[in-house]
RNA sequence: GCCCCGGUAGCUCAGUCGGAUAGAGCAACGGCCUUCUAAGCCGUGGGUCAGGGGUUCGAAUCCUCUCCGGGGCGCCA
């Protein structure tokens, strides 16, 4: 209904600009929001505050001008000046009759659009290095961004979702070394586990993999592999060395092949468990793209030629570097590094090349806030090969901090102390986990009470919203168990008995749903349908205490099917987006 | 030092493009099950929107300064 009263208002201003009222080449954008209090009407417009200026008269005068050149519509019953000159909109019956119409009439369709009118875009989100399980952490940037993805399908674009696999580099050989070390362990070989390597328990389990598969057959004396490598912090040395001399004395002695194969078991094992969590968790993706893949197919090498061909590259102290303070970054980085080998950084100017030559409108990126550092360098890494970086939106989620007895949380994927995702999906259940991580907007830090989550599920507002979808459920079933039915027509046609206040502000929120759906989407922010959906259940549960649906009134009973039949399918469609599910018993 | 995010009720947080009297949940207190699920509902109390200045018809919202909290600033990934 709000298109329809920006295009009253719209074509109120035309007939005034052709009056000569309004000057003819002002820029007029049509401003209508819903009235936060009843008493204002529906809906309210501050046009004629806005535009007062430019006609050179009042506000409320130019509020009556207004008002008066507004084609008549049969879903307007009145409509009021108020205030410095608010423009007040009154919606006759039939107006929310409709709405209630075509809920039941779209049902899973309904709040969906065709807004974004196909336009491709990408959602990239979680990300995480395959070193070891989802955390927490990472639990809140699936769950934000699977429901940013799903909005955005929602009204109307054609969505890739994609994890960029970080397959390649330095924490992936600690990780392959880590793997090696737990082997030799295995085959008997004492050693001390390098402060640095991965200690997790998943890593053994890839070790007993791998000694199953090739027995001591890849065991060398630990003497041999520590020999010559520089010392560990323990010991006085430093751990960066330390680890760096192991991974190439691994390399050195397994050979390139059993080497590759022992990376690539502890990638595949990873990543196979980071895909199943995810999927399970309901987040679900159309492509995980690979690090490496960029080296192995030359964009790498051909990202670093276009940016020399530019004239944006130097070579300093033995390391190429990208002059990136020529496109507003704080200082230059360095893209080969002296030994040669190419950055991470490198890789990320690939892989957003990439990305906007395979043809997206938007690209989005959901990272840690702790990667904010990194947005200007790659806006202008685009900006330096001619791309258009606007097409570029970063989303920095903030971490979520947990707290378990009050206390704080460390985290550390390293030391194996965390919570994953899998045991707090476990604890808490998918439903809740999801809603919860997306109650906040993504830029607010986030408290997470993991006891308050696992104890005291009925504090959590998921089990309110979908407590108002059982009930229904519950209504139905009990309709049937009255041997009654529900005549849906006849419903619609006796809509005009529905007259209680708490029907009125039922079927309000009911229409506000689809609005809902756009701004969360656009302004990528699934907290506001979270709050919404909130609102929605209290007004059902109010409702519900307030009256009672299974009258012997059989007109006023299926009105009011009706409207809790459309209350139901709007908080499933909506709980849907959010990945959450929306159960009929409790 | 520079950069990003935040500061709203005792606690956790909403507050749409600047809009009319700043809102929820939890906690506290008092009520409501013979009736469609009490995982619910109703009521009461609770505020210097961190602070100063500015912009304008109008500021929690925009600009600026200060204070406080979290995070980030590698030839790491």
């Amino acid at each position: 209904m709000k298109p329809l009263l920006s295009q009253l208002l719209a074509s109120a201003v035309s007939s005034l600009q052709t009056q000569g009222d309004l000057p003819a080449d002002i820029p007029v954008t049509i401003n209508l929001e819903r009235a936060r209090d009843r008493r204002h009407g529906d809906f309210a417009s501050n046009l004629a505050m806005v535009l007062c200026k430019a006609a050179g008269t009042k506000p409320r005068d130019l509020a009556q001008k207004l008002v008066a050149a507004l084609p008549a519509s049969d879903q307007v019953e009145k409509v009021e000046i108020a205030g410095p000159g608010f423009i007040n909109f009154f919606l006759s019956n039939s107006a929310w009759h409709a709405t209630l119409g075509q809920i039941l009439q779209q049902q899973a369709r309904y709040g969906r659009s065709d807004l974004g009118a196909g336009k491709p875009v990408q959602v990239e989100f979680v990300s995480a290095n395959p070193t070891g399980p989802l955390h927490v952490g990472h639990g809140r940037g699936a769950a934000y961004g699977a429901s940013v993805a799903d909005l955005l399908e929602a009204i109307g674009y054609q969505v890739q979702r994609e994890y960029y696999v970080n397959d390649a580099g330095r924490q992936m050989d600690i990780l392959a070394t880590s793997v090696y070390l737990r082997y030799l362990d295995l085959c008997g070989e004492t050693l001390d586990f390098p402060v640095n390597g991965y200690k997790g328990d998943y890593v053994w389990d890839i070790a007993a993999s791998l000694h199953r598969r090739h027995g001591d057959a890849l065991r060398v004396s630990a003497d041999s592999l520590f020999a010559d490598v520089p010392v560990d912090e323990p010991q006085g040395g430093d751990k960066e060395a330390h680890i760096d001399g192991l991974i190439e004395r691994s390399r050195n002695l397994l050979g390139e092949k059993h080497y590759r194969e022992t990376f690539d078991l502890g990638l595949e094992t990873i990543l196979g468990d980071i895909r199943r969590d995810l999927e399970g968790f309901g987040v679900h993706y159309d492509t995980w793209f690979s690090e490496r893949s960029l080296t192995e197919n030359g964009s790498v090498q051909r990202a670093i030629e276009r940016l020399g061909e530019a004239g944006h590259t130097y070579e300093e102290n033995g390391a190429l570097w990208f002059r990136s303070t020529d496109f507003g970054d704080e200082k230059d980085r360095v893209i080969v590094r002296d030994n040669g080998q190419t950055t991470y950084f490198a890789s990320d100017i690939a892989y957003h090349m990439h990305k906007l030559e395979r043809g997206y409108e938007r690209v989005i990126d959901i990272w840690g806030a702790d990667h904010h550092g990194y947005v200007p360098r790659v806006k202008a890494a685009l900006r330096a090969l001619g791309d258009d970086a606007d097409r570029l939106d970063v989303l920095l989620v903030q971490f979520a901090i947990l707290y378990r007895g009050g206390e704080r949380v460390q985290m550390s994927t390293r030391s194996g102390e965390f919570v994953t995702l899998r045991e707090l999906r476990q604890e808490v259940g998918n439903d809740a986990a999801r809603f919860f991580y997306v109650m906040r907007k993504c830029e607010q830090h986030m408290d997470f009470d993991l006891d308050l989550a696992k104890s005291e599920s009925s504090d959590n507002p998921v089990y309110y919203i979908q407590y108002a979808h059982a009930r229904v459920a519950s209504v139905f079933r009990q309709l049937a168990e009255k041997g009654l039915s529900w005549d849906r027509d006849n419903g619609t046609a006796h809509l005009a008995r529905l007259n209680e206040s708490h029907e009125d502000a039922l079927l309000i929120s009911l229409s506000r749903y689809p609005e809902v759906v756009e701004t969360a989407a656009l302004s990528h922010e699934p907290h506001q349908l979270a709050h919404f959906l909130r609102d929605l259940a209290n007004e059902f549960h109010t409702y519900y205490n307030a009256h009672q649906f299974l009258v012997e009134d059989a007109d006023l009973r299926d009105a009011r099917l009706n409207l809790i039949a459309a209350t139901r399918q709007v908080i499933a469609n909506g709980l849907g987006l959010l990945g959450v599910g929306a159960p009929d018993r409790m």
